[in-house]
RNA sequence: GGGCGGAUGUCCGAGUGGUUAAAGGAGACGGGCUGUAAACCCGUUGGCUAUGCCUACGCAGGUUCGAAUCCUGCUCCGCCCA
């Protein structure tokens, strides 16, 4: 697509095309006009917090925003939460996230920048971490908490819905808008992105900004992607997220789970642009599966994730390359299925058990019976064990 | 500081002394159908060296033939008053 961008006004049509939210009104376009006066880029920020080692498909939504920024010749900085990771955030239900450590953070850090560069231009981005300001004297903190109320906080959405359901909400979380909006004023933000969710912590970073005596910056606001449920936004802690680094098959197997109701948001997201009206659902859906594949392998992967996935699902047949599982017999050459499983599957004995009277458990293709549960190794040696639709292993002797 | 209420399996949520590994729902998983979509149907859903054994209802003790259910202490949480 070749978006026509040559003013302000134009720019700014095109970047809020599919956002929620573009506040205030008018705001971005007297940025983009700023910035073009005074020949310097705008600087867009956005902050992540290093608490889970790889992003998602939901998360490259904003990203994919920012590079447009970029392509603009505007400037993102990339805010690692380092700190405020450490501190750890309670947020949700889970009061008992574990607070991690430096190491593991500082791990998380790289691989998340590695991994956003799959989206972003990397000449064109400044990567901080909040530790480098929000490291501050009790004094400094006081003057930041002092630039908003009690009642401001408590406007956000989350926390009334919390209040009114008596679920806990800890101090720490009130404060966390407040460390986040210090970030724009640390980096003199122009523009803060985030998911519809971020709403309430970037207009409140307006506010920071605005008692630290800097402009304010304007926001834009993204939409949720749904997860492959479907139903609920893509989250690690709902399991319904794909990965930007897993491998192609994944991607391409997750991508296809998806409800159709879900493709046209895929689609506006993802792709950036609709889903073709009269298109053929399934076909829409290996395309868009095919796309994605394609973006974070190459063309080669997708071409090749789609044929082993036809091969398995289609044909019925196992995939090309499995892993081995190694048959260990007892005294008598018999080898405990259970245990097989298990250490071959990773599930527990009593799940294998189950699986097998379930018929859920297949040898090179046959449902295999679930007594004897003890097996020959000779009959075993050599051949495909298989349990439920995806899961394969190639069984050896020594 | 005072008063009241609460803590149950992955999650939500029943259960107030005896087939309770714990109703029901969600989720997940297996099978069927299919486009590994949805919908729908059937089944499973603590663990194990498995016709038995072990562990489980916030934690630690106690009462009892027997406790998630009763008692004591503790921890954590919510609400109200101050």
């Amino acid at each position: 697509m070749a978006p026509e961008t040559s003013s302000p006004a134009a720019a700014a049509r095109w970047l809020a095309r599919n956002a929620v939210d573009s506040l205030p009104a008018g705001g971005l376009q007297r940025k983009l006009e700023e910035a073009a006066r005074e020949r310097r880029p705008l600087r867009a920020k956005l902050g992540i917090d290093p608490t889970a080692p790889d992003i998602h498909l939901g998360f490259t939504v904003v990203l994919g925003k920012l590079r447009e920024f970029q392509d603009l010749g505007h400037t993102v900085v990339l805010i690692i939460g380092d700190y405020t990771a450490r501190v750890g955030d309670p947020s949700g239900r889970s009061s008992t996230r574990p607070i991690l450590s430096g190491e593991q953070i500082d791990a998380n850090a790289r691989t998340f920048q590695q991994q956003a560069m799959k989206v972003l231009d990397p000449d064109r981005l400044e990567v901080r971490r909040n530790g480098e300001w929000l490291e501050m004297p009790t004094e400094d903190l006081f003057r930041l908490v002092r630039s908003t109320t009690v009642a401001r906080i408590m406007e956000r959405d989350d926390f009334v819905k919390r209040t009114a359901a008596r679920a806990p909400i800890s101090l720490l979380e009130l404060l966390y808008p407040l460390l986040q909006g210090y970030d724009s004023v640390a980096v003199d933000a122009d523009v803060e992105l985030g998911g519809t969710d971020q709403k309430f912590n970037l207009l409140l970073g307006r506010d920071i900004q605005s008692a630290y005596g800097k402009p304010e910056q304007v926001i834009l606001t993204m939409p949720i992607l749904p997860g492959i449920d479907g139903e609920r936004k893509m989250s690690k802690s709902f399991g319904n997220y794909i990965g930007v680094t897993e491998p192609a098959e994944e991607i391409y197997g997750k991508t296809l789970r998806l409800p159709d109701e879900a493709m046209g948001s895929w689609y506006d997201l993802l792709l950036g642009e609709p889903l073709p009206p009269d298109a053929n659902p399934r076909d829409a859906k290996r395309a868009l599966a095919r796309r994605l594949v394609a973006r974070f392998h190459d063309e080669r992967a997708a071409e090749a994730a789609e044929q082993a996935f036809d091969r398995i699902h289609r044909e019925h047949r196992p995939p090309e390359e499995m892993p081995d599982a190694r048959l260990e017999a007892n005294g008598d050459g018999a080898v405990h299925l259970p245990a097989l499983l298990a250490s071959t599957f990773g599930v527990s004995s009593s799940e294998a058990r189950r699986l097998l009277k379930q018929g859920g458990v297949k040898l090179d293709g046959t449902p295999l019976a679930a007594e004897p549960l003890d097996r020959p190794a000779s009959e075993l040696d050599g051949r495909v064990l298989q349990l439920g639709k995806r899961r394969f292993a190639r069984l050896r002797g020594d």
